[in-house]
RNA sequence: CGGGGUGUAGCACAGUUGGCUAGCGCGCUACGUUCGGGACGUAGAGGUCGGAAGUUCGAGUCUUCUCACCCCGACCA
């Protein structure tokens, strides 16, 4: 048992700061809201960059980077959109120091005022959208399929490391399109492209859906979600892709001729996904021995670990176990040999299960003498001994099976932490009391959604796609309703 | 941004009505013994007591301001 961890049951909060810092994800820095992601965190954003990335490549985007400032008055252009970030924006207001004349150290120069205020982007569609402009003129020069790595800034009143900071980094795919069946399709590919990283590589399943009308980015017409079951019972929004009309070429006055010579407006999408992702893979899957990764996206798939006594055995091991490595290197995996020798095993088991190294292998005097190897695999703690020989093999089938049991296990969670009910003190015992998702009747109104939001902190997380229609009441105020959509307390 | 709490060595903390050279544990360094689930002994290093101003003969301790973090609200990915 970790005993440096909060007990997951007793704090499920704590727990989570604790296992950030524990597991050397990250920690807060000098400015308020704004983290440290050290290298073992920045690590896994590294595999979820390397991961989407080739992902967006694969499905025709390229990458391009825009400016970390907006002039404030691109921003004021789309009135959904400014009202929806304006509370949260950070400003440029002056471009130099100066030494303080009562010698009180550095101040702002107040002369060097700029005369038009910059924002720190909280979103780009409005500095990308004033370049489109420049760039398109014609049909032919459709579809714009671009993506950028980025960090943004959202000035946010109560932060917690990963899941929402100040500053965060994200990758932001901002396309155009001539018509708007086109960008319809865009906004879909990628909420699937989402779904199948969240599911596939970190074995996070996702409820796919649309936004409600309060839900929904400012400024998109649409937004499709993907939405995951942290251990808690609350909801993490882990990926939005916002099917946007053509709301910012309107605002742009972006427009193109099509073949027959007349202009249009462009349609467009943007989609995106954050370093929250870090903080739903703790949140899913993770307990009170540390962090749980996936293999696919672990720094570190495998450590080995001698057990010696003597100089002789420590040389006899690590020359079988550099055989070892070679071998589970050349098939892929990322392996690190532990010989540090001010420690001993015990600690350095704990300690990597602390950090949530999906396999572990043990060599002592004992397994040389047999021609073992003791492997460990983190997900569910057991212990086995095989042949030194077959290792390689052996743990290629253990990380696929990790990998599917980790998102099984996940997936099995949610299942039954997913309700159904038409009967609204049984909807509030369940937010209340239970957690989990909760699928019910709705009216379809914002009025309805936000007086469920007050009486019991719930909100629709989305309204699933694959859902079918079926005619009920609305759990709230017994209108009518078509379908049930998904409620749940949310991070 | 409102309410509550906490800042003392890398970490976690003690420090009495204001009083002498600011302490304990873990970690760290060296050496030795250990090593199949978080070892032990001996010796040692490490502090602008979050920061600034004030009260006082004297401030870790009292006052004011300020900064950061944590918890609970409002807001949000």
């Amino acid at each position: 048992m970790a005993k440096f961890l909060t007990n997951r049951d007793e704090n499920y909060a704590q727990w989570y700061n604790d296992l950030v810092i524990k597991a050397d994800l990250a920690e807060n820095s000098a400015v308020r809201g704004c983290m440290v992601i050290k290298p073992y965190g920045y690590a896994i954003w590294e595999k979820i960059q390397a991961e989407l990335d080739r992902m967006f490549k694969a499905t025709g985007h390229v990458n391009a980077y825009f400016p970390l400032f907006i002039p404030k008055s691109f921003f004021s252009k789309e009135a959904a959109h400014v009202e929806g970030f304006a509370k949260e924006c950070a400003v440029v207001t002056h471009y130099r120091l100066k030494n303080d004349e009562n010698g009180k150290g550095i101040i702002v120069d107040p002369s060097a005022k700029l005369e038009e205020e910059l924002i720190i982007r909280p979103t780009s569609e409005t500095i990308i959208w004033n370049s489109y402009k420049n760039w398109i003129q014609s049909y032919r020069d459709l579809p714009i399929l671009i993506n950028q790595w980025a960090n943004v800034v959202r000035w946010e009143m109560r932060t917690r490391l990963f899941l929402r900071t100040a500053e965060f980094l994200w990758q932001e795919g901002h396309t155009a399109h001539a018509t708007r069946e086109e960008a319809v399709e865009e906004t879909e590919r990628m909420i699937n492209v989402y779904s199948d990283f969240a599911e596939n590589f970190m074995a996070l399943p996702v409820i796919k859906g649309y936004k409600s009308e309060n839900e929904r980015f400012a400024g998109a017409i649409d937004t499709y979600t993907i939405e995951a079951l942290m251990q808690d019972g609350k909801a993490l929004q882990a990926g939005t892709s916002h099917f946007l009309g053509q709301n910012f070429a309107k605002a742009f006055d972006v427009q193109f001729a099509d073949k027959t010579g007349k202009l249009d407006y462009v349609w467009a999408t943007s989609w995106g996904l954050s370093t929250r992702m870090v903080g739903a893979l703790i949140m899913a899957h993770s307990d009170n021995n540390g962090l749980v990764l996936p293999p696919k996206l672990a720094p570190l798939q495998v450590v080995i670990i001698p057990i010696y006594k003597t100089a002789d055995q420590l040389e006899m091991i690590t020359s079988k176990v550099k055989t070892i490595k070679a071998e589970l290197e050349k098939a892929g995996y990322t392996v690190k040999y532990d010989d540090r020798e001010n420690l001993k095993p015990g600690f350095k088991f704990a300690d990597y299960e602390l950090k949530g190294v999906p396999v572990r292998i043990a060599i002592g005097p004992r397994d040389i003498e047999n021609g073992t190897a003791e492997i460990a695999r983190r997900d569910t703690l057991e212990k086995e001994t095989i042949a030194a020989d077959s290792i390689t093999s052996h743990i290629s089938r253990l990380l696929d099976e990790i990998q599917s049991n980790i998102y099984q296990k996940a997936l099995k969670f949610r299942t039954e932490n997913t309700y159904y009910t038409d009967n609204w003190s049984e909807f509030v015992d369940i937010i209340e009391n239970r957690g989990g998702f909760v699928m019910a009747h709705w009216d379809g109104t914002t009025e309805t959604e936000e007086k469920i939001k007050d009486e019991t902190k719930a909100t629709i997380r989305c309204i699933p796609f694959d859902t079918p229609p079926e005619e009920g009441k609305c759990i709230y105020s017994g209108k009518p309703s078509g379908r049930r959509v998904l409620f749940a307390r949310s991070y």
